[in-house]
DNA sequence: GCAAGCCATAGACAAACTTCGAAACACCAG
DNA sequence: CTGGTGTTTCGAAGTTTGTCTATGGCTTGC
């Protein structure tokens, strides 16, 4: 089987794919290494905010330029958006001058239903 | 009460009022520092298996003694819980013998909240 | 072609994290 | 009180992560 990837991108199949709800059965070992790695890309204060910036954007999109304030310096920037972008969370895209970053509706559509779960009957 | 903490516990409430939307507008720091909390405590596969153990079990909780088969030694599946508990993901109650832990479903409705976010006209 | 601006990469270092075995603590049954 | 079981804490590797400075690559404008 070809899943030794080049890269270590989580395409947004596989992480659309890999979550049953969190409260509807034990996860197995394999999904919950998938689903560590979002959740682990979210788990950095900056990340969290440089995600937030892109996702509140105009379309969803945002150029790097519009979202490095956040306290540190551009280097680390972009290291963080390399780390979202391997978690599956974000795409980039050149035009010109500039780099725009993207979110994946369907990542966070699926891990918003691994935490909502079904209906709670508790 | 004191309002000085002498534990870094998240409480609910807090955990709960956190969490605006994540594509509602750009995350403050202070926000972004609560919420990368719980994200990085579930950004551990073994922490996410555990957790999806106690959230799966009857009645949203669990004995430890139940979900301790994840693969590493019993002291680290304590370590993670405390981490889970220090999150504000889990709670602990000492029920005679066994320690049993719970989920927290405000906190799980609020990142479910954070997550899927408003209606997404794009 | 050349300078300037935006972004990514490389290397380095301190801090934090995961994990373990050993020991300590808490509770129950005789 | 004593022994046994379940859980947490302690101290210590080894690894990973977050951040910086310095440098390189790409695109635009003159």
């Amino acid at each position: 089987m070809s899943n030794v990837k080049v890269l270590p991108l989580l395409e947004p199949d596989v992480v659309a794919a890999c979550c049953p709800p969190l409260n509807e059965r034990p996860m197995s070992a394999e999904e919950a290494e998938v689903a560590a790695k979002m959740f682990k890309a979210l788990g950095d204060p900056v990340r969290l905010r440089l995600f937030s910036a892109v996702a509140s954007h105009e379309g969803g999109e945002a150029c790097v330029c519009d979202i490095s304030d956040v306290g540190v310096s551009q280097p680390t920037v972009s290291h963080h958006l390399k780390k979202l972008k391997e978690a599956g969370l974000l795409s980039s895209e050149r035009r010109g001058t500039w780099v725009y970053y993207r979110v994946e509706p369907s990542v966070l559509a699926a891990m918003g239903a691994l935490l909502a779960g079904p209906a709670k009957t508790v």
